[in-house]
RNA sequence: GGACUCGUAGCCUAGCCUGGACAGGGCGUCGGCCUUCUAAGCCGAAGAUCGCGGGUUCAAAUCCCGCCGAGUCCGCCA
């Protein structure tokens, strides 16, 4: 709806600027508190390509703004050089208002169109998803989520790293050591797998052994080959299970051998074998320097083996005929995403684009499966059911024990969630329980509470079809906006592929919300009709986009 | 040592790409508000040399250079 407003917006700016023969870009941003809706800065530019004082212009065009064919900008002044815009709410309110009430779960959807491969998630099957992972998979799910309602047609992909060093010691370490079934699968196959690690740490026969392991899960042995799927897919029931409970899915899961069985990642070493960055020593390798990698990038080992890097590049030019190619990488591979940038663009493909995030470190320092040393997605999520749990039968001790239940997951899932995706992907995060586990703060359950503050209202009255809109308060002037902001911020959360501002976004509507609701009455008030109309757009407009970020929607708690 | 990222009140964080009006929030602290739609809420107060130093500009948290601190990477690992 906002969109709408800055058009008309710019185009009265336009159209004073034509009139007093001085272009410019127009500029528009939100202004600070207290300057109106929307400002301009362009008397800034103009007033130096002008040699004139910005002040002056700016009031100039300001008296040149033709109000009359305008339906949602009511006034407009000058000040300190700025143009400042001012809504005309009552028609904004309406307008908002009945577009939410058309669109319903479709409000704030976009028309874009195109095909995306977005990667995320891809922990090794090597143990469960620790709280690094979950940073990824709830950033990447949201991504997903927010990319599909703004029209793009998006599948997901877990690429299942199958041929490392990691499966092969859980492989082995199942040959000799008994599964603990009494544990959650993916528990069980890290509590083999750090054994193992041990194990193999001391002995050289094993050593050897693993060695004899991976060649022969390259090459394709097929008792080796059932060990190896088999040990991944009892891993992965676990880790599905735990993406399930966030409410995370994936559409493809495609593992990393399948590149090695087709032959693709030996055309591939064929085709770049005869690119000019090529070098066969006694390894084969890839001199990237000529696009600022310092670092060589080795594609085939000496014993004529392939290496991670090398099934990747396989891996995306798969990728690249399927659609725009998105991954969701840890900071540990920012230098592997350069380099396969690079070498798809010596493959003439398109290269894949980035959404990095950095780690989350435990006090003690980073985390690490193969040494046991990490905090699990489970182990979080029943902590902060536990916690949650708690809360509820403070608050909402006369209800039943399913109630209960059902409201302190979806409260922990919630801020969970929430927690992952709110602050920006490149913030190094340093793990805290009370941070993630303290529900008094703003956070998933302040929106959820929102939402269902609206739905109480709401189920108490009819909504009516007709309703007037008066004068407006401050909050609600402040809700019509925010409400009417919701399809631009989700269409820029797509076109900069950052959920945190939906986060954002939703903790200022809620606040909004909070305010309104504690400042005036909607039954039985005055202006019944608009309020209620109001509360159903706001509501709307939370759930649509705390779905965006796999915020369960509670219509009470 | 080199590359990349981050550095905003006691703590966490937005803004930085695309420079503009007194740097937004939250936690914590202090003080208020439950006989009316759930107080997981609301209202108010105090709290900031935007890491440091230089530069560009009419204007710098934002752009450029240098330094300091933190994290990550720099394997014929994945």
């Amino acid at each position: 709806m906002l969109d709408v407003v800055y058009e008309e917006a710019e185009r009265l700016l336009r159209g004073a600027m034509a009139e007093a023969g001085a272009e410019a870009e127009p500029a528009l941003q939100e202004p600070r508190a207290g300057y109106g809706d929307l400002a301009s800065s362009a008397c800034f530019t103009l007033a130096r390509k002008l040699g004139r004082a910005p002040a002056e212009l700016a009031e100039e065009l300001a008296g040149k703004i033709e109000l009359s064919s305008a339906r949602f900008i009511s006034a407009v002044e000058a000040l300190n050089g700025f143009i400042n815009f001012h809504f005309n709410y009552s028609e904004l309110a309406r307008a908002t208002i009945e577009r939410v009430a058309a669109e319903g779960e479709r409000y704030g959807s976009g028309g874009r169109r195109g095909r995306i491969i977005l990667e995320h998630t891809s922990a090794n099957p090597d143990g469960p998803l620790h709280i690094g992972h979950g940073r990824n998979a709830a950033i990447g799910d949201s991504l997903a989520r927010i990319l599909r309602f703004s029209g793009y047609e998006v599948e997901t992909e877990y690429y299942l790293n199958d041929m490392g060093r990691q499966l092969a010691v859980v492989v082995l370490g199942l040959r000799r050591l008994k599964l603990d079934t009494s544990l959650k699968q993916d528990h069980a196959i890290a509590k083999v797998y750090v054994e193992a690690s041990r194990m193999v740490e001391e002995s050289e026969e094993l050593q050897a052994e693993l060695s004899e392991l991976m060649r022969a899960y390259e090459a394709g042995d097929e008792s080796t080959v059932r060990e190896f799927r088999e040990a991944a897919e009892y891993c992965m029931q676990g880790i599905r299970e735990t993406l399930q409970r966030l409410g995370v899915s994936h559409d493809l899961t495609v593992w990393e051998s399948e590149f090695v069985r087709s032959g693709e990642v030996e055309r591939v070493l064929e085709r770049l074998s005869s690119s000019p960055c090529a070098r066969q020593e006694e390894v084969l390798y890839l001199d990237l320097s000529g696009f600022g990698i310092d670092k060589e990038l080795v594609l085939r080992r000496s014993d004529g083996t392939m290496l991670y890097a090398t099934r990747d590049i396989a891996h995306h030019l798969w990728k690249a005929e399927r659609g725009r190619m998105i991954n969701v990488w840890g900071a540990d591979h920012k230098l592997l995403a350069e380099q396969l940038g690079a070498v798809m663009r010596i493959l003439g493909a398109p290269e894949p684009e980035f959404v990095i995030h950095e780690f989350i470190t435990l006090p003690g320092g980073s985390m690490s499966t193969r040494k046991g040393r990490f905090i699990s997605m489970d182990e979080l999520l029943d902590e902060a059911a536990a916690r949650a749990l708690q809360e509820v039968e403070r608050r909402r001790g006369e209800k039943d024990e399913a109630f209960r239940r059902r409201v302190a997951e979806q409260v922990a899932v919630g801020a969970v969630r929430y927690a992952m995706v709110r602050v920006a992907p490149e913030k190094h995060v340093k793990f805290r329980w009370e941070e993630v586990l303290d529900f008094e703060r703003q956070g998933a359950p302040f929106i959820q509470y929102a939402h269902a503050r609206a739905c109480r209202i709401l189920e108490k009255a009819e909504l009516p079809e007709r309703f007037e809109v008066g004068e407006l308060s401050q909050d609600e002037r402040r809700l019509v906006k925010l409400v009417a902001a919701m399809p631009v911020t989700v269409d820029r959360a797509a076109e900069e592929l950052k959920p945190s501002l939906l986060a954002a976004y939703l903790l200022e509507l809620a606040t909004a919300f909070h305010s309104f609701y504690s400042s005036v009455r909607v039954l039985g008030s005055e202006s019944e009709a608009f309020r209620l109309r109001l509360v159903q757009a706001v509501k709307t407009a939370l759930a649509n986009t705390m779905r965006l970020l796999g915020i369960p929607v509670l219509e009470e708690m």
